[in-house]
DNA sequence: TTGTAAGCGTTATCAT
DNA sequence: ATGATAACGCTTACAA
């Protein structure tokens, strides 16, 4: 019989109510006096006690777990938002854990729905499957991350990817360049869909004739920036500029461009979007649109403490940053 | 008042009793008359009822959570091996959660503490600074993933570092180099211990001189290994060969390879461990050490759930997979 | 400043 | 096959 020690028992041994116990616990310490407090702690520590946060939730309502939802956990950008959401909420009292579907649709839904029923306070997510109504009826406290379409009810933190496009494309033509490919990501379909807006609406804009050759689509990795590069590679008239839609693609493609035995950016110029921390580390350093990661996480949390406080019923804001271009190796002018 | 229904609602609704009603959410179905079923079934669905998983943790002591806790999310070996978790124990109705410490002592520390306090049922650990004492401290179900050095009272699954040292070592030195660089991660300490071991070893029996200027340790990133790198081509008398230890470190460093303007692996050969996707991506090839990622963890997931069930008090086992050669593009015969 | 007692929403025990 | 009732460990009015 080696029950896990509870109030009751500090109460006891302390001599105390266990209301006593559960107000020096709770830090509640405003009225109790000092060497009370110093009784039941020292109670506390020869018991062994440990505060068990499933009851007082049951309690409270309240868990004080935030779940971060995202969908390529490999994908270094999210690492960077969530220090920014960590640093925030930690110094709140919540803890974040990750919750990573690996562009899996169910178990998106599983982790919602765990989250759901071990009542956590709130989550963070950037979507891959779910949609607005989903969200609505999980009644659950929710940011969302990224993703800023079709979404009307929910605080959204994210870049202005419509934008972001619009500079690295502007940067590409100011070098000259006027075919310019575009990689895609297969499966993020909302912010991919104003990034291909976007190009099409540049390539009007500088009256550009629209080849749908120049426009690949592949898996959100590196293996797919490399496969969209060899296809690009491949055309009877290739393009002298390519525009990856995120970093990690962009390095796959770089990658592909070596082995074809281009230089960059001499014959071929890439650039990505993100600015995560490896587009600084690659030969050449990739030229890439900046997203201030940790400010994302930042801003994030800061919604999220928001509704969590007084502000609960706000009206749905969102806060888009621009990016910035971050010049570097792999763009010149075409060859 | 728009509380949210309980299982006394829906009772109430359906004119059963809670306990039938509870009966019928656990899937103890068993001692229920199907159209008793059915009637409750669609109570709660009219109602939108959500089971609270807090409520039953309390009664039952168990929450079917388990923390996954690792120092470095961005590096795409946790992942992989995350997948094996995640695969086997969502089988068995667990979800798994991730807590990056990202290096941070402080950080892993919390996050030990709050998977106690929500009474997570138990807890997968790459440690980073915990030992062994602390985690027993923390009287949670508990399995290590990776080290296996100074931890006495666990299951532990991981692979055979020495080995794979020894492994990469002979392929250099079969190749005919005699002069090899090592790269060390600067965190983890106990891993990198014992490769640091099983170099001295190998050079030790084939009766090459120890050179310490060899032998450089970095931050655990890409840009350590690119650091590295360099400081090693800048030595008087370069390796002709380097063994970074792990394949995260052996990209940084092949990279700062290309930027130094030598030929991999015409000049100098270089070689990771771990056998990351990205290595087989990178240009050349990596030449790597490949460990069972997924089975690591799905072997972690068996362990646990041995201690999750019966088993709670068997010998504590370990399980160290061996590795295998992956012989790729960036190893070769000294120039 | 401290204590009493009533929940929080389940599940487990024991009847029926 | 179903129900009444007592926990589970904590917080919080309300009382003293």
């Amino acid at each position: 019989m080696k029950r896990r020690p509870t109030i009751i028992d500090v109460a006891k041994k302390a001599g105390v109510s266990k209301t006593t116990v559960s107000r020096v616990i709770t830090g509640d310490g405003a009225n109790v006096r000092e060497e009370t407090i110093q009784r039941v702690q020292t109670a506390i520590d020869e018991l062994g006690y440990t505060h068990n946060a499933v009851a007082s939730s049951l309690r409270t309502d309240r868990t004080n777990l935030i779940m971060l939802s995202i969908p390529d956990i490999t994908n270094p950008f999210w690492p960077a938002v969530a220090r920014g959401v960590q640093d925030r909420m930690e110094r709140e009292g919540y803890a974040v854990v990750f919750a990573n579907s690996d562009w899996d649709a169910q178990r998106e839904k599983m982790f919602l729905e765990m989250a759901r029923r071990n009542r956590f306070d709130a989550i963070l997510i950037n979507p891959v499957r779910v949609n607005n109504d989903e969200l609505k009826a999980a009644h659950i406290h929710t940011v969302l991350i990224g993703s800023h379409e079709g979404f009307p009810d929910f605080d959204i933190v994210g870049s202005n990817s419509y934008g972001a496009t619009q500079l690295a494309l502007a940067h590409l033509y100011d070098l000259g360049h006027r075919r310019i490919g575009l990689i895609r990501g297969e499966r993020q379909s909302r912010p991919g869909h104003s990034r291909l807006q976007s190009y099409e609406d540049f390539l009007r804009e500088k009256g550009l004739v629209l080849d749908s050759s120049l426009i690949v689509r592949v898996p959100f990795d590196e293996m797919g920036g490399r496969q969209a590069m060899e296809q690009l590679l491949s055309l009877a008239e290739p393009p002298t500029a390519v525009l990856a839609a995120n970093d990690i693609l962009a390095i796959g493609a770089l990658q592909a461009a070596h082995q074809a035995g281009l230089t960059v950016p001499d014959q071929l110029s890439i650039m990505g979007i993100d600015d995560i921390f490896a587009a600084s580390a690659t030969t050449p350093p990739l030229t890439t649109i900046a997203k201030p990661q940790y400010e994302i996480g930042r801003q994030a949390a800061e919604f999220l403490l928001d509704r969590l406080g007084e502000q609960a019923t706000a009206v749905p804001r969102r806060h888009l940053f621009n990016c910035t271009l971050q010049q570097r190796g792999s763009t010149g002018p075409p060859p």
